[in-house]
DNA sequence: GTAGGTTGTGCAAACGATTGCATGAGTATT
DNA sequence: AATACTCATGCAATCGTTTGCACAACCTAC
């Protein structure tokens, strides 16, 4: 079928040595004849050859491929982040591989596994979370590895993440601010770092403002839509329900929707809702969504920049890297009458 | 670093076919002793021995990779795809690389060069379209090759796709029988499978129904959502403007969305909206969107199975398959009276 | 005419795994 | 006691590239 090296050099009576030089070395700094590099490149175009990139990389141990591994393809999120990536990839010439471990770290540790057995160049990792032995050992192996979104605050290793605290602080205190005080958290995976520094900027916004946690309002446990329409059809089943909704991300505020319309409660005129992750369609839902946008183009830009530098320099000092979230105020809070908590004034945003 | 199979030799003192046995032959065929099946695998535990792909797939000549190519990783429909078919291929015990051609045609090219010179064992294409030459080549190439969601009807290559003149038949014929006769289309890129099928099935619509086409009703030329924003407000400005959209996919729904937004039109009560595919947040917009639903789990199982047939029996007769799509009736159109087109009377789907 | 440089190319080892064939020791059969 | 098996393992070639070293042929210079 394809053809190789030894192919050519029989056609065309030269060695391997001399073929692979004119192929792939630029063939410069081996002085090959004008004749003998047109002869051997007429050939390998006749003959269809095509590098084989596994004899390539067995021999330089060095495959110019990244791995990368997501917990979740289809969260709007991760494919962005994966698009940006592939394309900042591109540029230093690195291909990547990307695997969707489901949330699910089992599989998160089979695929550094494939990943690793394929000899990899870096990996860039958004961490399923909660338990890290399997990432501590890639470190100690000394492969060079940047987490992306998701990280250990306890472990050194280069990474780059949004600041969450500062994302929930500005969520809760937009909605504080409108008057709400009995605010909903519908948490994702817990024990992952997204989850965790999200439900600590959420637990902030409230002491800051002196209003006590009510762990009853602390629910969920996942970060899909279906974890956000169970738990928004509990809280409104409350005795005391909450007035706004503050969703650890996109799907679950999706899920979240679905709840209200099927019970009739209408956003926000009877409770508000605020989502971290801003993916493009938050603008076009009913109503438009207040929600926390996270800088992915930068995040992307920086975790190829710290592979690059790892890859070039494995023993730099390890850095941690958050970048700001931005609040964007649409259409789902509503302004609350301080004077009571059964009330509510609706007021769009301007 | 990682060791390998000569270091585990020289370690235990066996021989390294002896290893290679006991790792990864299941060592059942050839009887190696307990005694040694015990020290190998114990030595090769102790010393971290990870196998080498690049190293089997060359030995092998075969790689349990299959390689992905799809024009557009954000898309939620790709993305939607593409983690179905994660699923689908790891049952089957392959591997796969994803490549984002941003609906170009010249990375599409670069793509499918660059998992040939990783030897994968299959490929699965949905095509950026327009131009076949590069596809052709992989199939005198005879590499198995399975085309999803976009593909030639001229060129005899497996492929499973939606039956996009159907799908645009069941949405324009909806909108007709609401009364609709000004009814545009905004496109995806022209020259694309899903582009030009869909094109065929409004127009088709329209024919069935005595309408005649009118040419400026036709815009766009891209899937993404730029163009659906661009071409709505031009179609706004029209001096007979339509009282219904279709638009060829969800991206370009959602410019729309915007365009009609800023200008202060509100669907349906001003104008309908229906547009081919379905994902998650449809339902969950502004209005509600009515929509085509294509069975994305079923094109995945299909082309899996189509692909691995093709890797066992690689002279099979090739098949087309065309999935039904599903019209998805939300309250983004509005009955239009029939006695003009000038005045609306707008009424919600119930 | 001998020492030293340049030019163009080839040899052969290495990367890490797989596997058909061979082999030597032990056991069973006749 | 010769034959025939089975058992457990090793040898060595092979997959396709890359690259340090060697070398032959020619040129240049004193």
């Amino acid at each position: 079928m394809s053809s190789t090296l030894k192919d050519i050099a029989e056609k065309t009576g030269v060695s391997v040595s001399t073929v692979s030089r004119v192929l792939h070395d630029n063939s410069k700094k081996y002085k090959i004849s004008e004749e003998t590099q047109e002869k051997v490149k007429q050939a390998a175009k006749e003959m269809g050859y095509r590098i084989n990139t596994l004899a390539r990389g067995l021999r330089l141990q060095k495959t110019y491929e990244i791995g990368l591994i997501v917990p979740d393809i289809a969260n709007p999120f991760f494919s962005a982040v994966i698009k940006s990536l592939a394309g900042e990839l591109r540029k230093g010439g690195y291909n990547f591989i990307v695997y969707d471990t489901d949330e699910d770290i089992s599989l998160e540790r089979s695929a550094i596994k494939s990943l690793l057995e394929k000899r990899v160049d870096g990996l860039i990792i958004a961490s399923v979370g909660q338990e890290f032995s399997h990432i501590q050992k890639i470190r100690d192996a000394n492969i060079p590895l940047v987490m992306i979104d998701r990280c250990f605050d306890s472990l050194d290793i280069d990474s780059v993440s949004v600041d969450n605290v500062k994302g929930s602080l500005f969520a809760v205190n937009h909605l504080i601010k409108e008057g709400h005080t009995r605010i909903a958290f519908i948490q994702g995976l817990p024990g992952t770092y997204a989850n965790e520094t999200r439900l600590q900027g959420y637990k902030q916004a409230l002491h800051d403002a002196g209003i006590a946690v009510d762990e009853h309002l602390i629910v969920g446990d996942d970060f899909r839509s279906l974890n956000g329409y169970l738990e928004t059809k509990h809280l409104l089943k409350l005795s005391a329900p909450p007035t706004a909704i503050f969703t650890a991300g996109d799907l679950i505020a999706l899920g979240s929707l679905e709840a209200c319309r099927e019970n009739g409660i209408r956003i926000p005129h009877d409770l508000s809702l605020v989502t971290f992750d801003d993916p493009i369609f938050t603008s076009y839902l009913s109503p438009a969504l207040t929600a926390i946008e996270q800088p992915i183009t930068k995040m992307t830009e920086m975790a190829a920049a710290m592979l690059y530098r790892r890859m070039r320099n494995p023993n730099d000092e390890r850095r941690k890297v958050l970048l700001e979230p931005k609040l964007n105020v649409r259409n789902s809070v509503a302004r609350l009458s301080t004077l009571t908590n059964i009330t509510h004034i609706t007021k769009h945003e301007k």
